[in-house]
DNA sequence: ATAGTGACTTTAC
DNA sequence: GGTAAAGCCACTA
């Protein structure tokens, strides 16, 4: 059976900053969120942050990832629809603090430092 | 190849 | 703090 949602050799091509920005948010301890920019930086994507974003979206359906804890570059969720209530309860689950559809990045911040 | 769009970011008012 | 405009990258039609 084929395991993968995958369509093309293209997009297989693809896949490869995929799993670069999927590693990373998986590298994103429990408990802290990282923005978009944050996320595509550390893939190896200085300014791709709407890639990484556009490409969650299709992917994260049942990759395992983490997305919740991707945040805007304010900790302010940029998520739409009703996905954005799941994201605050995922992000709850982990114990980070949601306020107002927003986190404490002074807090919650994700530093790729450590 | 051009135009439109998006789970982005920054600067300016 | 909110809104507006420009810049950014990649995808889709």
């Amino acid at each position: 059976m084929t395991p993968a949602r995958i369509k093309s050799k293209a997009e297989l091509l693809q896949d490869v900053r995929v799993q670069r920005v999927l590693a990373t948010i998986d590298s994103i301890p429990k408990g802290s969120v990282a923005s978009y920019g944050q996320v595509a930086e550390e893939a190896g994507l200085p300014r791709a942050a709407r890639f990484v974003g556009s490409t969650l979206r299709r992917f994260t359906n049942n990759t395992g990832v983490p997305w919740h804890r991707v945040l805007g570059s304010d900790g302010t969720i940029r998520v739409k629809g009703g996905i954005a209530r799941d994201q605050v309860k995922l992000l709850r689950a982990e114990g980070v603090t949601v306020k107002n559809g927003r986190v404490k990045l002074s807090e919650c911040g994700w530093d790729p430092e450590e």
